[in-house]
DNA sequence: AAGTTCTTATTAC
DNA sequence: CTAACGGTAATAAGAACTT
């Protein structure tokens, strides 16, 4: 097994930052870029908050209600994405560059496999020294054209790169060395491990489990019979080991398109028209990115957000709009006999090759 | 019994 | 006043079903 240089970076606080620069008169204030907040009434989230707004204690992800109660004099921005596509494309094209081998993992975040400095043979040290020098470039470059700061991680591998980065924000560079990774990672929360969500950082704090090192405690089989097949990620991920390769390109396995109505209906008119909306809008997709679909599952969240859904493999893989509107339109009707409670989400996904 | 398919849970961005 | 909450996508587990 080969050594390896991961470098992975990630814009801070991207969506906000790029409103900051394009209405320098926002700086300094609390700016989140979201859904519109609506007095308080909003049903949508926190996209990203800016690190002003972040001091009222408001972050992504959080209900845009919750983040109006937290500060309702801040900025309340609608996102934007045209724009934000714009700005990730001209700053992954200047990542690129620095190695062949790239991936992108979304907007505003990438890997960038650096194994290539290897070649020069000398200490090691010095290779890592040219990786950091590398990491000083690539930020400098980018603010340099985009006027944008981001942070850099480096490590042994994606893993410890990811988290690198996360220590070192907002506008840091963090290399950590095959040597360090041990005890970079043993103070740090279980929740800083990709994978380790809520759910499974609340069942591991019921043991007493709050920091890697002490993750590491737990055996492979302990850890295997408590989370199945991503507990034996767990285990190694405690140890900092991650064999991940920085992929190019991702294979796209499905499509689809989800709405949450204004308001929770039962109205057919109103849950139709919207259902056919998204039908076109996905159907949409698949022609564009020039799939089959070989099954849908239609989903629905009721008002008391109790969610269910149905999907079906068809027998052949097909491009016929009709046939799939059908199967489609038929499953979300059994939704709406099945139950009398208002619907608060509809959703189509198509399973595509 | 084995192989698919369906449904839900969890996570990340 | 408990429980606040988008949209898109992947993965895994276990149940339910076919063959």
């Amino acid at each position: 097994m080969k050594k390896r240089i991961i470098l992975h970076f990630d814009m801070d606080y991207f969506f906000a930052q790029i409103e900051e620069r394009e209405n320098p008169h926002f700086k300094g204030k609390p700016i989140v870029v979201g859904a519109d907040p609506k007095g308080g009434r909003g049903r949508g989230v926190v996209s990203t908050a800016n690190y002003e707004a972040r001091k009222f204690g408001i972050k992504s992800g959080m209900p845009i209600s919750k983040a109006f109660k937290l500060c309702p004099k801040a900025i309340f921005l609608p996102v934007n994405m045209e724009l934000y596509q714009k700005v990730s494309e001209k700053i992954m094209e200047i990542a690129k560059k620095y190695s062949p081998i790239f991936g992108q993992i979304s907007l505003d975040e990438a890997y960038l496999d650096l194994s290539f400095l290897f070649h020069d043979r000398r200490k090691k040290e010095i290779v890592w020294e040219k990786a950091k020098k590398l990491g000083e470039k690539l930020k400098k470059e980018i603010f340099e054209k985009e006027r944008l700061i981001c942070t850099v991680g480096i490590g042994p591998n994606k893993l410890v790169a990811k988290i690198a980065t996360n220590q070192a924000k907002p506008n840091g560079l963090l290399v950590i060395t095959p040597q360090k990774v041990k005890s970079f990672l043993a103070p740090l929360d279980i929740e800083e491990i990709p994978g380790i969500g809520p759910k499974t950082a609340k069942r591991l704090k019921s043991l007493g489990i709050r920091t890697i090192s002490q993750l590491r405690k737990l055996s492979k089989e302990k850890l295997k019979k408590m989370f199945g097949k991503v507990g034996e990620r767990f285990f190694e991920a405690a140890r900092g080991i991650d064999r991940e390769p920085v992929l190019v390109k991702e294979i796209v396995k499905s499509v689809g398109k989800q709405i949450t109505f204004e308001k929770d209906t039962r109205d057919p008119k109103i849950i139709f028209a919207e259902f056919e909306k998204i039908i076109k809008a996905v159907f949409q997709e698949l022609k564009e990115g020039n799939f089959y679909c070989k099954g849908i599952v239609v989903l629905c969240r009721y008002f008391d957000f109790e969610t269910h859904s149905k999907s079906k493999t068809f027998k052949k893989k097909t491009k016929n709009f009709k046939l799939i509107k059908r199967e489609a339109e038929k499953f979300l009707l059994k939704f709406l006999l099945k139950s009398k409670k208002p619907l608060r989400l509809i959703g189509l996904r198509l399973k595509v090759s």
